[in-house]
DNA sequence: AGCACGCCGACT
DNA sequence: GTCGGCGTGCTC
């Protein structure tokens, strides 16, 4: 007796085969087995979706046969797998796509036999019972937040200052949640990789006594090895903590009750390539969906299993707006801990470059703040968020300017290397000799970046020395000076040790790390987010800036003469004197107050269709013709959308190829999804069309960070 | 996306 | 005369 059953299978959205596949098997086989199918002409990793009871369409010979099941490993959850379909439908791609994105690429090439043996090996963990760690003393405002949280049955927001210990109740949180449940499990997600060393001591620190192997990591620069070991370990239930990054939220985890997402306002949250997911909002789908799902089997579905903790200094305006409209649960954190009364943190000083010569790369009022710091043996820490030399290389006799080949943007030059370097493509050169079009020699860099930034304040500082009578030591951290494997570690490693008295850097350096003895903070030349067309970018340069003024006097004893110093032509702007009050929720209530007027997130939803295309006039083309398609269907949801017109994207061309886009808005969530799920055929129809043959690809961006 | 098949330029 | 460029088409 045969079975047909429905597959998802790594295809894209914009194949012709989006959806399940069906294949046959001689025995039954639950949903969310792993399977190995025939596809084409190699085989392929699965995962059974449903069975069905017949084979629908397709006649008998069109079906293949399932090749052979990971039987090793347990079928995916139900809650796993409408996480996916949910992500899916939602974010406009293939099931097949998220479902295979979450599996760790290493299941996609080993055999049944390798897996076997790996399986096998895993299982050896041993727990080792230790002794349950002495726990910190909590602070009054972490013991009303931890009680206040304990209580909560909505998504909640943990709104607190850098320093105030949030990662304390972070791990309060989780440790509750891990003791009263012996299957229980706890994801916490951080931004970047680069944070997940510090966080990942404190946890394993912290749970040791729950046994070996229990804390794992989960990101992208793990070995295919590690990655497999480490999903199986969440798989399994033997990993209680998972700690990751974004591909985290799709891990799975089969007893989660507990999601942390740290700095939930970060970008790095959106995926920005594949499948454009937000891993915040998909954690707080996936809490709700969990949570709904154990309510019906248990049969009580009133308490909430799983939970979501949002952290935040600077929350994103979605989940600032959810706390005003009592979606989620708002918990303040105000103060430092062991800061003093009425202490706010450093004073921020706003330096109006207007009154300064045109050009001026430090104001000599700075320059001064930085020598006194130096003099006294504390430390500094320059932010500009623009790596190498300088961003432009030109020729002042005939106008020549270093523009990429590929790229409509210009090669930065890097002085240490002597290079011109496309940070868009990676196109690189050795700088020439003279201008390219005119010979003239006198070829000059245009504007400063880090590089530049860390030369000119050496020179600056070379006479200075330090209260040992030692040089003055100048270093920097960006993508550049960190490339090496380890290379981030050993300089912070410096700064922590006090070897560097002026740390030059972008915005690699404001992150989380805990440097003790700076006293001053600068942000060079952040005015290009101001008036930038992107909507988003008023947010994140406040986030940025309280983000490294949180850098300035993390040790209580300083914190009251630390300062934060602002290099800008508008000292006027109402951002900057929200900053200058450490006032997030007044920058909050400005910037809404826009959002509103403009019907821009949270207000209003969006999503983007791109283009990419060999010529601009093709990709616009594509994007019109789609747009009037829609319009002659009378897509569902289509009255309450609007469409604009489609417009280059902001780097019109990247390594050769030409990109536009598309805007579409809605004051209705609901309205957009039906709209882009009905719009989705139509692309494919389009784009079949001979008349646009041109076009490379298409994709949707929903809730796309930036417009 | 892979991985075929298929039709035109520079190499043994 | 072949090796190989990437354009077009299919995968239950």
């Amino acid at each position: 007796m045969s079975h047909w059953l429905d597959i998802v299978v790594a295809t894209p959205a914009h194949s012709s085969v989006a959806g399940p596949l069906t294949y046959a098997s001689e025995s039954p086989l639950a949903p969310g087995q792993l399977v190995r199918v025939p596809l084409g002409r190699r085989e392929v990793l699965g995962v059974v979706w449903a069975e069905r009871c017949d084979a629908g369409s397709l006649s008998a010979g069109q079906t293949k046969s399932v090749a052979a099941v990971l039987d090793g490993i347990d079928p995916l959850s139900d809650g796993w797998r409408g996480l996916i379909g949910f992500a899916a439908g939602y974010y406009q791609r293939s099931l097949g796509e998220v479902a295979l994105a979450a599996l760790p690429p290493q299941l996609r090439e080993l055999g049944a036999l390798q897996l076997a043996r790996r399986l096998k090996r895993a299982a050896q963990a041993a727990p080792g019972p230790a002794p349950r760690p002495a726990l910190p003393e909590l602070s009054a405002q972490q013991q009303a937040v931890l009680e206040a949280f304990a209580k909560a049955h909505q998504p909640t927001l943990l709104f607190g200052a850098t320093g105030s210990g949030k990662t304390e109740v972070y791990l309060r949180a989780a440790q509750e949640v891990l003791e009263a449940e012996p299957g229980a499990q706890v994801l916490v997600m951080v931004p970047e990789i680069n944070l997940t060393p510090q966080l990942q001591s404190r946890l394993h620190e912290r749970f040791a006594h729950l046994g070996e192997g229990q804390v794992v990591t989960l990101h992208s620069n793990l070995t295919p090895a590690q990655r497999l070991k480490a999903w199986l370990a969440a798989h399994s239930g033997q990993a209680r903590v998972v700690l990751g990054t974004r591909m985290a939220v799709l891990a799975s985890l089969p007893g989660l009750r507990l999601i942390v997402v740290d700095e939930e306002h970060d970008p790095s949250y959106k995926q920005q390539e594949g499948a454009r997911y937000s891993a915040r909002d998909l954690a707080i789908y996936r809490a709700r969906l969990e949570s709904q799902r154990l309510g019906t089997v248990q049969g009580t579905g009133a308490a909430a299993p799983c939970r979501v903790l949002l952290g935040s200094a600077t929350p994103s305006l979605e989940s600032w707006q959810a706390c005003l409209k009592d979606r989620y649960l708002r918990l303040d954190m105000p103060d430092r801990i062991g800061a003093a009364q009425g202490d706010s943190g450093p004073q921020v000083r706003l330096l109006d470059m207007g009154q300064q010569p045109r050009g001026t790369l430090l104001a000599p009022a700075l320059m001064q703040a930085i020598a006194e710091r130096v003099a006294c043996g504390e430390q500094s820490l320059i932010f500009l968020n623009r790596r190498g030399y300088a961003p432009v290389l030109a020729c002042h006799d005939c106008g020549w300017k270093s523009q990429c080949a590929h790229c409509s943007a210009y090669r930065v030059f890097h002085k240490l290397d002597r290079s011109l370097r496309c940070h868009h493509c990676g196109y690189t050169d050795p700088v020439p000799r003279g201008c390219p079009d005119c010979g003239n020699v006198d070829i000059a860099p245009v504007g400063r970046g880090t590089e530049k930034l860390e030369e000119h304040l050496s020179e600056l500082l070379a006479d200075l020395r330090r209260p040992d009578g030692s040089p003055v030591r100048v270093a920097r951290i960006d993508a550049d000076s960190t490339r090496g494997k380890g290379a981030l570690q050993s300089q912070l490693a410096q700064m922590h040790e006090g070897h560097t008295d002026v740390l030059v850097g972008t915005q690699m350096v404001t992150k989380g790390h805990d440097f003790r003895n700076i006293t001053l903070v600068a942000a060079v030349n952040p005015d290009g987010s101001l008036f930038s067309s992107d909507f988003r970018a008023p947010e994140r340069l406040f986030a940025l800036l309280m983000q490294a003024c949180g850098r300035a006097g993390r040790q209580a004893s300083q914190s009251g003469r630390s300062q934060m110093w602002v290099q800008t032509l508008h000292p006027g702007h109402p951002l900057f004197a929200s900053l200058k009050r450490h006032d997030y929720a007044g920058f909050a209530q400005d910037e809404l107050r826009h959002r509103q007027a403009a019907g821009l997130p949270p207000f209003g939803h969006a999503a983007l269709l791109r283009a990419e295309a060999r010529t601009q006039e093709a990709a616009q083309e594509f994007l019109r013709a789609v747009a009037e398609a829609a319009v002659q269907a009378g897509l569902p949801g289509g009255q309450r959308v609007v469409l604009y017109p489609a417009v280059p994207m902001s780097l019109q061309r990247l390594a050769n190829v030409e990109r536009a886009q598309m805007l579409l808005e809605s004051a209705s969530r609901p309205a957009l999804q039906q709209f882009l799920a009905a719009w989705q055929p139509l692309l494919a129809q389009v784009r079949a069309q001979a008349a646009h043959r041109g076009l490379i690809r298409w994709a949707i961006d929903v809730d796309p960070l930036s417009i």
